[in-house]
RNA sequence: GCGGAUGUGGCGAAAUUGGUAGACGCACUAGACUUAGGAUCUAGCGCCGCAAGGUGUGUGGGUUCGAGUCCCUCCAUCCGCACCA
C-alpha cells in the first residue's frame, strides 16, 4: 500500500475494533468514569442521512478523547424503536411493525458502523424489545404505587398513604392530588368498600386514570400530548387535532413542577433551553380572590398575579366552558349568551388561536361584588379566558392588562387607573408598576408592597388566599395505538389494578390488523384473550413514544440485567450522563419527562441522582438543499428557473411566447400561467443544472415532455430545508464515505461550523479536508510511498508546532469547539510538511491528537509506528509550556491607535527598555513627527501604542 | 406581542482578559511540473486605488490611547412560546 487507500484502511480497522471488542466497557473502579450519550434515533425506513451523525461524531470525539485521557468511558447506542411510521406501515401492508423495525435497525447499525463510532454495542438497547419494556412497565408500576407527599417533598409508596388513611383519614395529608378529592376520616375510610377506596387512591397515585380534555387526532386515531401538537396540528404527520374529553392514563408530572424548575439551576444546559422548560412549566405566583355574585349564592373565584390592582377591577369574565354560566345568565341575556357559548365551543383550538386580535364576549346580566372595594361589577363571558388555566375566571383590570384594556374599550366598560402616572395615558397598560392611586387602603404603596397588603387583607376577610399556578398540565400517557408498551394493569369492576411483577413483561399480543376496531376501540381491542387470568381485561391503550426514552440513560449502564432495571452497583458507578448531545426539538418533551422520571426514581431510592443529564449540547440540524423543476400546469412544458421567476413576478408572458416559438416551434397553449414546483432528486442535478436525460428516466411521465431552456441549460430552483425522503434532498453518509471515507466525513462535519449552528449540507469544502488527510499520510511516507519516520531528535521548531497543536486540540475538545480544532490540525500538518519533519515522536503525538476525529487513519499510522495494541488504549500527549514560549516577540507598534510598524524584541525585555527602543527608532520618529509622546502603552506580548 | 439567539470577504467560518480583523478551508487568479489532469506544488486574493494611502465586522451613537469584542438606539434574520390573567 503506497498511497492513502481509504477504503481498505477503514474496513480493516472497523473489522479489528469489532473482533477485538475494543470499545467494550465495564465498571472499573480504578478509573474516573465518563458517560457520553447521544439521543438515540428512531429507525425510520429512509435510513440515516448526513445530518444524523453530526451530534454522534461530536460525542464520539469527546468519548475517544476522554479514553485517551484515562477515563473509563460509557458510550452506548440504541434505538427508540416504538413509533408511528412502523405502525402506519403495518396498517398499510399488514406486516408486523417489529419486522419493519428490525429491518430498519439493521440498516441503521450498518450505516453507523461505517462511520467508525466507538460505541459499546454490547449495551445496545431497543425500546420495543420485551426485555427492555418489561422495565418501562415496571417503572410505570412504581409510579402507580406512589403518591407525592408535599411535607417531605418527595414521592412515597402508596402503602404509607393507606396507613395514614387508616389511622387518621386524609385531613392532615398534604399530597398532590385531584382537586375534587373529598375529605374523610379514618373511620369513613375503614368502612369504605374496596372499590371506593381504590377510586380514592387513584386521586393520589402518580399515574392515574382521569376523564380529561385531550388532543384527539382523528386521522391517526389517537390522542397526543401537548408537546406533540403544534398550532392545532399533529407534530408528526401534520393532521388536524381537536379537543375531546376522554378517559386517559395520566402522569402526575405537576407534582414535580417546582423541582423541575429548581433543578435547572444546577445543570449545564443552554439558557435558551432552560427558558423553554421554564416557560413550559409556567409557574406564576399570585392569589385567588372570591367574588360573590349579587342576588345569588354563587361565589366566583378568580386567579390573579396582581391583587394590587383590585381597585381597578371593572368587570369579571368567565371562560365559555365555565360550568356556572347557565346559572349566571339572566333570562334576558340567555339567547345571546347561549349563542356565544355555542360558537366559542365549536371553534376549533386552531381558529381560536388564529384570531387573537378579535375581541368578542357577551354580558351575562349578573353582577359580582368586588371583595375588597365592595363595588358591583358586571359579569361577562369571553373566549379570551381559558378554561384550563387558573379558575377559568378573570378579574378584568383594563388599566393594567392589555387584553382587559382592549376588551373594555371594545365594549365600553369603565377603565379605572390605579397606578400613579397612568391617568392621562392613551394606553395606561404600558406602565405596570408604581405608586397605587384610587385604591382605598393601599393608596400610596408601591405595587409590590400593595400585593402583599391585599393578599393579607383578603385572607383576613376570608375572601382569598395565596396561590401558585402552573401552565404545565399532567401528561396524558395513553395512546390508542398498537406499537407501544402495553400498560401493565388489568381491570376489575371498572378499576385498574397493577399486574404483579412476576407477570412482566406484559407482551404485545398478536393481532390480525393494526387499525382501530369497528367500534372505535384501539387496535389492542382486536386481540383475543387480552385478559389477565383469563377473566380481567387488560388496558387497550399503549404508552406514548416517550415512555421508553424517559429512563434509557440508566439502562445502558447495565443493559442485560433481568433482575432490575439497573443494578445499584452500575448506577452508582456511572451515576448520570456527563455529556448529552441531541436536537432541541425535545426541549419540552423527552428532556422534561426524562427529568421527571429520574427525580421520581431518585425519590424512591432506586437511583442516586435526581438529574439525568449534567451537560447538554443541542447540535444544530444539518439541512438539505432541495431542487425544483417548474412545470406549466396545462401545457406540461418544463420551464427553466428564470422563466418561472418572471412569471411569479407577474411579468408579461410575451417573453415566454417568444421562447415557445423559437425553442418549441409553436404557440403557448394556455395563456393562464400556473406553474407547479416539483421536487426533483438532487442526484439528477449538478450546480442547479438538470440532467434532462436522467430526469426523464427518473420520472417516466416526463419521458416525452418538452423543456424550455435558458442558454442551453435547464436551471432548477433550490431551497434549504429539512432533509426528507419526500423532498428527494437526502444525502446518504454511505455515499460520502464511499467517495472520501469515514474520516473525511467525520472531519468535514466538524469543520462545517460550530456544532450548535444550523447549516445546509454542501460538499464545497470537503476536498480540502480530504487533501489534509492525504497530506497527513504523506508526512509518514516518502515519495516512493514507503513508510519512513526518523529517530533523529526533533527540531525545536517541530516541537513548537506539535506542542502548540496539542494544547489547542485539548482546549478545543474541552470547549466543544470542534471546528477550530480541525483547522489547527491542518495548520500543523502544513507546517510540518514545509519543514519538513518526519520525526517519530512528533508524528506519534500528531496521530494521537487527531485520532478522536479521524480514528481509522490514526489507527493505521499508529500500528505502522510499531505499536501493537489499538490506539484507543494509548494516552493523550501532554504539552510542555517550554515549547510554547517564544524568545523573541514581534510587537505591532501603533500611533494614536493606528498600527504603524512591527518591531522585534526579546521576550524578557523589560517594558521600559521596549519603550525606549521604540521611541529611539527612526521609523517611529517619522510617524510621530518627532513629537514627544503623551503616553506610551506597552501591553506585554500584545502591542506598543504611542499616544501623541 | 413576549422570550432566546445571530448579523464579519464571493462562500463555510476564525479572532483568550478590549490589543496587527478575516486564521483555516472552499471558490477564484497567475505561475511551475506534466502527453494529460477534476493530480501536485508556488504565489496572490476584504473593498477603493497604478501607488502612497484610504476604508472596512448590519445601522446610528457612546466609553477608551485602542472596540468585531463593552454600553445605548434602531434594522434584519432565525428559533421557541403565544389570549396563562
Amino acid at each position: 500500500m503506497t498511497e492513502y487507500d481509504v477504503q481498505s484502511i477503514e474496513k480493516k480497522w472497523q473489522q479489528y475494533w469489532k473482533e477485538h471488542q475494543v470499545y467494550k466497557t465495564s465498571i472499573d473502579l480504578s478509573k474516573p468514569k465518563y458517560y457520553a450519550l447521544d439521543m438515540f434515533p428512531y429507525p425510520s425506513g429512509a435510513g440515516l442521512h448526513v445530518g444524523h451523525p453530526l451530534g454522534y461524531i461530536a460525542s464520539d470525539i469527546v468519548s475517544r478523547y476522554k479514553r485517551l485521557k484515562g477515563y473509563n468511558v460509557l458510550h452506548p447506542m440504541g434505538f427508540d424503536a416504538f413509533g408511528l411510521p412502523a405502525e402506519q406501515y403495518a396498517i398499510d401492508t399488514g406486516q408486523h411493525p417489529a419486522i419493519t423495525t428490525e429491518k430498519n435497525i439493521r440498516r441503521y447499525k450498518e450505516q453507523l458502523e461505517n462511520i467508525g463510532f466507538s460505541y459499546d454495542w454490547s449495551q445496545e438497547i431497543q425500546t420495543s424489545a420485551p426485555a427492555y419494556y418489561r422495565w418501562t412497565q415496571w417503572i410505570f408500576l412504581q409510579l402507580f404505587d406512589s403518591w407525592y407527599d408535599r411535607k417531605t417533598d418527595k414521592a412515597v409508596p402508596i402503602k404509607e398513604l393507606i396507613d395514614i388513611f387508616v389511622k387518621e383519614g386524609n385531613a392532615s395529608v398534604q399530597a398532590v392530588c385531584d382537586e375534587d378529592t373529598p375529605v374523610f376520616t379514618a373511620e369513613a375510610w375503614q368502612q369504605m368498600p374496596e372499590q371506593e377506596q381504590q377510586q380514592l387512591l387513584l386521586k393520589y397515585r402518580l399515574t392515574y386514570i382521569d376523564d380529561v380534555v385531550v388532543n384527539w387526532c382523528p386521522a391517526m386515531g389517537t390522542v397526543l400530548a401537548n408537546d406533540e401538537v403544534k398550532d392545532g396540528f399533529s407534530e408528526r404527520g401534520g393532521y388536524p387535532v381537536e379537543r375531546k374529553k376522554m378517559k386517559q392514563w395520566m402522569m402526575r408530572i405537576t407534582a414535580y413542577a417546582d423541582r423541575l424548575l429548581e433543578g435547572l439551576e444546577k445543570i449545564d444546559w443552554t439558557e435558551s433551553l432552560k427558558d423553554m422548560q421554564r416557560h413550559w412549566i409556567g409557574k406564576s405566583n399570585g392569589c385567588e380572590l372570591d367574588f360573590a355574585v349579587q342576588d345569588s349564592d354563587i361565589t366566583l373565584t378568580a386567579f390573579t398575579t396582581r391583587p394590587d390592582t383590585i381597585f381597578g377591577v371593572t368587570y369579571l369574565t368567565l371562560a365559555p366552558e365555565h360550568e356556572l354560566i347557565d346559572a349566571l345568565t339572566t333570562s334576558g341575556q340567555k339567547n345571546e349568551v347561549d349563542a356565544y357559548v355555542q360558537v366559542a365551543k365549536n371553534r376549533s383550538e386552531r381558529d381560536r388561536m388564529a384570531d387573537v386580535k378579535t375581541v368578542s364576549g357577551v354580558f351575562t346580566g349578573h353582577y359580582a361584588i368586588n371583595p375588597i372595594s365592595r363595588e358591583a361589577i358586571p359579569i361577562w363571558v369571553a373566549d379570551y379566558v381559558l378554561a384550563g388555566y387558573g379558575t377559568g375566571v378573570v378579574m378584568g383590570v383594563p388599566s393594567s392588562d392589555d387584553r382587559d384594556f382592549r376588551f373594555a374599550r371594545h365594549f365600553g366598560l369603565p377603565i379605572v387607573t390605579v397606578i400613579e402616572g397612568t391617568e392621562t395615558l392613551e394606553d395606561p397598560t404600558v406602565k405596570k408598576h408604581g405608586k397605587m392611586i384610587h385604591s382605598g387602603f393601599i393608596n400610596g404603596m408601591e405595587s409590590t408592597e400593595a400585593i402583599q397588603a391585599v393578599v393579607e387583607k383578603a385572607e383576613a376577610l376570608g375572601v382569598g388566599k395565596p396561590k401558585i399556578n402552573y401552565k404545565m398540565r399532567d401528561a396524558v400517557f395513553s395512546r390508542q395505538r398498537y406499537w407501544g408498551e402495553p400498560v401493565p394493569v388489568y381491570f376489575k369492576e371498572g378499576l385498574p389494578y397493577p399486574l404483579p411483577e412476576t407477570a412482566l413483561p406484559l407482551e404485545l399480543p398478536a393481532i390480525d390488523e393494526y387499525k382501530p376496531t369497528e367500534s372505535g376501540e384501539p387496535p389492542l381491542g382486536r386481540a383475543t384473550d387480552w385478559k389477565y387470568q383469563n377473566q380481567y381485561s387488560y388496558e387497550l391503550t399503549t404508552m406514548p413514544g416517550w415512555a421508553g426514552s424517559n429512563w434509557y440513560h440508566f439502562r445502558y449502564m447495565d443493559a442485560h440485567n433481568d433482575e432490575a432495571f439497573v443494578s445499584k452497583r452500575a448506577q452508582s458507578y456511572w451515576e448520570n450522563v456527563d455529556l448529552y448531545i441531541g436536537g432541541t426539538e425535545h426541549a419540552t418533551g423527552h428532556l422534561l419527562y426524562s427529568r421527571f422520571w429520574t427525580k421520581f426514581l431518585y425519590d424512591r431510592g432506586l437511583v442516586t441522582v435526581d438529574e439525568p443529564y449534567k451537560k447538554l449540547i443541542n447540535q444544530g440540524m444539518i439541512q438539505g438543499r432541495s431542487n425544483f423543476v417548474y412545470r406549466l400546469a396545462k401545457d406540461g412544458v418544463y420551464i427553466s428557473k428564470s422563466f418561472s421567476d418572471r412569471i411569479s413576478r407577474g411579468e408579461d408572458i410575451i417573453f415566454l411566447q417568444k421562447e415557445y416559438r423559437s425553442q418549441l416551434n409553436r404557440e403557448l397553449n394556455n395563456p393562464k400561467l400556473i406553474v407547479n414546483d416539483i421536487y426533483v432528486d438532487i442526484n439528477l442535478v449538478k450546480d442547479d443544472v438538470l440532467n434532462i436525460e436522467a430526469f426523464k428516466q427518473w420520472k417516466p411521465d416526463a419521458a416525452d415532455a418538452e423543456f424550455l431552456l435558458e442558454n442551453g441549460k435547464y436551471i432548477c430552483g433550490s431551497e434549504v430545508e429539512k432533509m426528507s425522503k419526500s423532498k428527494y434532498n437526502v444525502v446518504n453518509p454511505d455515499d460520502v464515505i464511499e467517495q472520501y471515507g469515514a474520516d473525511t466525513l467525520r472531519l468535514y462535519e466538524m469543520f462545517l461550523g460550530p456544532l450548535e449552528q444550523f447549516k445546509p449540507w454542501n460538499t464545497n469544502g470537503i476536498d480540502g479536508v480530504f487533501k489534509f488527510l492525504r497530506k497527513l499520510w504523506r508526512l509518514f511516507h516518502d515519495e516512493a510511498g514507503n513508510f519512513t519516520v526518523s529517530d533523529e531528535p526533533p527540531s525545536g521548531e517541530a516541537l513548537k508546532v506539535i506542542h502548540r497543536t496539542i494544547k489547542k486540540a485539548q482546549e478545543d475538545i474541552e470547549n466543544y469547539s470542534f471546528n477550530t480544532s480541525v483547522s489547527s490540525f491542518m495548520i500543523c500538518v502544513n507546517e510540518l510538511t514545509a519543514m519538513p519533519c518526519n520525526n517519530r515522536q512528533v508524528l506519534t503525538d500528531l496521530v494521537l491528537i487527531i485520532s478522536p476525529y479521524a480514528p481509522h487513519i490514526a489507527e493505521e499510522l499508529w500500528h505502522k509506528l510499531g505499536n501493537q495494541d489499538s490506539i484507543v488504549h494509548a494516552v493523550f500527549p501532554s504539552y510542555d509550556e517550554q515549547y510554547l514560549i517564544e524568545s523573541v516577540y514581534e510587537y505591532p507598534v501603533s500611533v494614536n491607535g493606528k498600527m504603524r510598524a512591527k518591531m522585534k524584541f526579546a521576550l524578557d525585555m523589560p517594558k521600559d527598555d521596549i519603550e525606549k527602543q521604540v521611541l529611539a527608532s527612526e521609523q517611529i520618529q517619522k510617524w510621530t513627527e518627532g513629537k514627544p509622546p503623551k503616553r506610551v502603552i506597552v501591553v506585554p506580548q500584545k502591542i506598543v501604542n504611542i499616544v501623541i
